[in-house]
Formats: C-alpha cells, sequence, structure tokens
DNA sequence: GCCAACGTTGGC
DNA sequence: GCCAACGTTGGC
C-alpha cells in the first residue's frame, strides 16, 4: 500500500514535540486514545512509515507544531487496565482489549502553523482536521494537503 | 468558563 | 432500533 499521511493530536503537557523529540529513540507510544474511529484507523489502516503532522491541542497556541512517522503496529494500551490512569476503562478486560496504541518516532520539530495560519489556506479547506465540529484525535491527511503542508515548511522533507 | 459539536449510554 | 440525556473535546 501506498504511504499513507495521518494528523495526531498531542496535548503538549503531556507529549509535546519537543518531549518526542527528547525521547529515547525520539518514540513515544501513543497512549490514551478513547475513540472508536481513531482505534481504527490505527489497527485497520495506519502503516509504518506513513507520515504523521503533529499537531498540539488543548494548549494557548493550536497548530502543526512538527512531523513524524508511524513506527510500530499497535498493541494494546496498558492505560486501559491501570485504575490509577486516567485513561482506566473499567469495562476493558486483558482477554480482550478494547483499546490499542502504537508508537510514533518524531522527524523533526517545525515552525509552529497555527490553526488560524492553517484556516487561512484555501488549498486545506478540505483538510479533516479543519472541519467544522471535529474532534476526532487522528485523522487521514491527504497526499496534496501533505504536500502544501510540506510547502508551507520550505519544502523540505 | 463558555459552548458548539459530536460520541456514547441506556431506557424503552 | 430510536433518541434523549449526558459526557467529552477543544477552540475561544
Amino acid at each position: 500500500m501506498a504511504k499513507q499521511y495521518w494528523l495526531m493530536k498531542s496535548e503538549p503537557s503531556e507529549c509535546s514535540i519537543d518531549d518526542a523529540m527528547a525521547a529515547p529513540g525520539r518514540t513515544v507510544p501513543w497512549t490514551g486514545v478513547r475513540n472508536y474511529q481513531a482505534r481504527n484507523f490505527m489497527r485497520d489502516a495506519m502503516r509504518v512509515g506513513d507520515g504523521v503532522l503533529f499537531y498540539h491541542s488543548s494548549c494557548p497556541e493550536p497548530g502543526i507544531a512538527g512531523l513524524a512517522r508511524v513506527a510500530s503496529t499497535t498493541r494494546p494500551d496498558p492505560t486501559q487496565f491501570d485504575p490509577q490512569s486516567p485513561y482506566y476503562d473499567a469495562a476493558s478486560k486483558p482477554d480482550a482489549p478494547r483499546w490499542l496504541l502504537l508508537d510514533v518516532q518524531a522527524v523533526r520539530k517545525t515552525r509552529l502553523l497555527s490553526l488560524a495560519e492553517l484556516r487561512a489556506e484555501a488549498a486545506l479547506a478540505d483538510l479533516v482536521l479543519l472541519r467544522r465540529g471535529n474532534r476526532l484525535s487522528i485523522t487521514p491527511v491527504e497526499a496534496a494537503h501533505w504536500a502544501h503542508v510540506m510547502a508551507m515548511l520550505g519544502g523540505a522533507h
């Protein structure tokens, strides 16, 4: 399958692009996904090597903050079984895990492409992130949209 | 803190 | 299977 592209939201107070760049192997487990559609993207569509726009959400300056890549296939997210975790799900059983994660490897930090700047780009009008009411933490990015974002960043891949 | 939008739950 | 109530997301 051809390389695909994704946008993944992270709250920088939990895991920022700086945190990911500083992690061993620049790689972090993408924990805490608790939405079936986002889980299904990870399980059914995302492949190692796919491109990722690393987006900061729920913060003073929301926007794309870096580039990353999918670095593993899925495995059960251990936080679902941890009663101390905010992501604990009492209804999920170890023999039938409900929630999955995969590893994301940071490639580089970019200048911040703010939400306002993204919205001002006519070429990105159909970006799933920008659609009205979108709340999904993982969304697909069309190749043309990815290319446009790369161009906004100066063309460096 | 507000609130629009959306997802999930659960009674029926 | 419907749908109202509720919870969450996330920008502002």
